[in-house]
DNA sequence: AATTATTTTAACCAGATGGTTAAAATAATT
DNA sequence: AATTATTTTAACCATCTGGTTAAAATAATT
């Protein structure tokens, strides 16, 4: 390998450790020396690479957070897709991005809570305009002749129903699973069908109410 | 003051205090000078009425994912109540205990994660079955006509909804409330009525669909 | 082969942290 | 007033942890 290539190689090997070890156990949780091991380095090499625990977690949560936000606005903001393919395609999208990344939403939920500082800030430096969601909130709300209120509430509903489910696993598949991960996992893909339906069937049932 | 009350008294300063900081900062982040001081008392005295810090997380630990777990399960199972009463009254309860707990969900998810076999022990030493849940399941799925697997799901969908919005209130606020504290305090009174009419309308629109 | 870049070794430091201790001080009980 | 219980003071300890350093060792470049 070249130089330069070596260098990227433990860079992208820091980072992958980093993520790791920091989105499972949360800032306070995580040790140097284990991300380091992770790595299969030492710990002054992590040092030499990232100067400071703070500087290295903060690439990682910009990093993670930005995953968070679904990918999927153009989406949802599409002309050509009906509200219901919009909802279907939404919440298959999101709770696929949970199942390749189990503890992302625990992560998240942990970091904003212990500095919430820290979503104003990547809010600023991501450049991201609170504009898209407005209107996709608009558009759904012109689409099912609701307000603009409720629409956000059925939207809350959405991405709560995705991300909950994974946030609050450990319970949920004590309670109700005996600890039976393979069967939790099954309920999980199911829920990308159930979840849907269920938004959708909401709209409907609203509509029947209000004639 | 007796001699007796002034030891509960300060046992439950001590309790108090540490229940505020470990809810917020975690048993990670929590620090045992920082709940001797909110507490009102010094170091020494705390380590004197509680060994440790993992025996006192412990204690507040029990209690607080005791406090998480909606003390409604008889009303889920009362015969004098329909489906639709039995979602508002669930909804409206259970939001109502995280406005007065705030940092209750957040708490929850990051311990249950950080340590997830103290779910499995809390359950065991508190003795509770999971009948009572399978047996709510199995009421609504015979009420609704729908299967039990669709019903566990219309319940991970409707508690979701309950807690999501305070655990992830950091990223909601800031996105769709530019940081409105008071705005959305407002937002999460107004979910006890949405979130239940949301359920509710969801049930109904699936009726059509089978009809 | 000599030079340059990357990594390891290993000792080290300072500050934070959980926890302890014994004596002094304060408050309650008798 | 004397005794007992509660709390403070304050020094102290061991361990952990983030971070540093300089020299040796390994690998890549010329």
């Amino acid at each position: 390998m070249t130089a330069k290539k070596i260098e990227k190689d433990t860079e992208n090997k820091i980072l992958e450790a980093a993520k790791k070890v920091f989105v499972l156990k949360g800032l306070d949780g995580a040790r140097m020396q284990e991300i380091a091991d992770e790595a299969g380095i030492n710990k002054a090499l992590l040092h030499y690479y990232f100067r400071s625990k703070d500087q290295l977690f903060m690439m990682i949560f910009k990093v993670e957070i930005g995953n968070f936000f679904p990918r999927l606005i153009p989406i949802l903001l599409s002309k050509e897709m009906t509200f219901d393919q919009k909802i279907y395609h939404f919440v298959e999208n999101y709770i696929d991005l949970f199942l390749k990344n189990p503890f992302l939403p625990t992560f998240i939920i942990r970091e904003i809570n212990r500095n919430p500082q820290m979503v104003a800030q990547f809010f600023i430096e991501a450049g991201i305009e609170s504009n898209n969601f407005k209107q996709i909130i608009a558009g759904f709300a012109g689409e099912l002749g609701i307000s603009p209120k409720e629409a956000f509430h059925l939207i809350i509903n959405t991405v709560s129903a995705c991300i909950f489910p994974f946030a609050g696993r450990p319970i949920i598949e004590q309670v109700f699973f005996d600890g039976n991960t393979a069967e939790y996992n099954h309920f999980l893909e199911e829920r990308k069908k159930f979840v849907a339906e269920f938004v959708v069937n909401s709209i409907k049932g609203r509509m029947i109410n209000t004639k």
